[in-house]
DNA sequence: AAGTTGAGCAACCGCGGTGAT
DNA sequence: TATCACCGCGGTTGCTCAACT
């Protein structure tokens, strides 16, 4: 039912398209358009089915599209967006202008999984293959940068970092099972805003400038002003509290990013990320749509400039993350040290 | 030079969703 | 409500060509 009848086609053409066939197609399309495919191959004077001209036009002849190979800065974002959106082909398409969904889903199955392999990243999970566990390395204090979290009664088992060493510095790291039942988790923060360590390539990022780019599955996640900015972490309505320091004051409690802003803090609810609710919402928005830019931030003014800094933070209320996939760009170097 | 292999790419196939009747 | 036609998407296939043996 509803499918195209195949029977048909013994009288179509198949295969590669001729030059010819293109003109036609163009000329056709460019004088009426194509408001329905199925109309074009005879108006067009083609052997074809709407169908097969429909997907030349979007893979091929449209002109708005990009040829020549795809730049590193665009597989980035694939294996971003890929971690977010899964196999969703055109909604990673579309945030590609001029990158056709088969093109990527090609790229995809041909170089980007291959490459996420030699480098110990599952492609289908964005989770080191080897679901290393945590080790010392990843304790390591710098002195001057740590992180210290107390309370914590779940392990936070964090897993692979991989930083390529190009001048891209892109990075991944997952972390999975951060668990914490207290009523108040303190974590002291060091001067340096950016609680990264990279030693071993391994360790846990919480940095103004990372992205975080997919969150596999999460009961209630905890949310963060370092996070804000991409909108990637969720937060459920079973809120967990972060105080964090203000940057523009000595004191280290101050201007909680929280204080005032958590009714419009987004409420980010169903698993893999797919989906968000904001507060008092009943429409669930789409990740596309918000990946689209339609989604407008709510107005957080002194949380959106308010990256981690020196000072406490608390945490209170209940929250569990279940394996969280961080990607990172801008690394920086000499970043202090995050301790569990 | 001929055969083999693998990467890259273009196109096809089949399914699910949607709107019209 | 059921059926049909069509569209769009994702998975898969198959072709071409370059590299390798």
């Amino acid at each position: 039912m509803g499918k195209q009848s195949y029977l048909h086609k013994q009288k179509l053409r198949r295969g590669l398209w001729s030059p010819e066939e293109d003109e036609k197609l163009l000329k056709h399309i460019a004088e009426y358009g194509h408001t329905s495919w199925s109309s074009v191959p005879k108006l067009a004077g083609l052997q074809r089915c709407g169908k097969s001209c429909r997907l030349r036009w979007i893979n091929y002849l449209r002109p708005d599209l990009k040829r020549g190979k795809f730049s590193q800065e665009e597989e980035d974002i694939i294996i971003e967006l890929h971690a977010v959106l899964g196999n969703r082909w055109s909604q990673i398409a579309a945030q590609l202008p001029g990158r056709t969904d088969n093109e990527i889903k090609n790229l995809w199955n041909s170089c980007i999984k291959k490459k996420l392999r030699q480098t110990g990243i599952d492609p289908n999970t964005h989770k080191p293959l080897s679901g290393i566990e945590g080790t010392e390395d990843d304790k390591i204090s710098s002195g001057s940068g740590t992180l210290k979290q107390t309370e914590l009664e779940s392990d936070l088992t964090l897993m692979q970092c991989i930083e390529d060493s190009t001048t891209n510095s892109i990075g991944y790291c997952s972390l999975s099972k951060l668990c914490c039942s207290t009523s108040t988790t303190t974590l002291s923060v060091s001067s340096n805003p950016l609680l990264w360590h990279n030693q071993t390539n391994r360790g846990l990022g919480l940095n103004p400038e990372l992205s975080c780019s997919s969150i596999t599955s999460a009961t209630t996640i905890v949310s963060s002003s370092i996070f804000y900015n991409s909108m990637d972490l969720k937060a459920t309505s079973d809120l967990p509290y972060w105080e964090g320091g203000n940057p523009n004051s000595s004191s280290s409690k101050s201007s909680s990013f929280l204080n005032g802003g958590l009714s419009s803090w987004p409420h980010l609810t169903t698993e893999r990320g797919n989906k968000y609710l904001l507060p008092g919402d009943s429409e669930e928005m789409k990740w596309s749509e918000y990946l689209q830019g339609n989604f407008l931030a709510p107005s957080l003014p002194h949380c959106q400039s308010q990256p981690l800094h020196a000072g406490d933070l608390k945490v209170e209320s209940h929250f569990e993350l279940e394996s969280l996939n961080l990607c990172f760009q801008n690394h920086q170097p000499e970043l202090p040290q995050l301790q569990f």
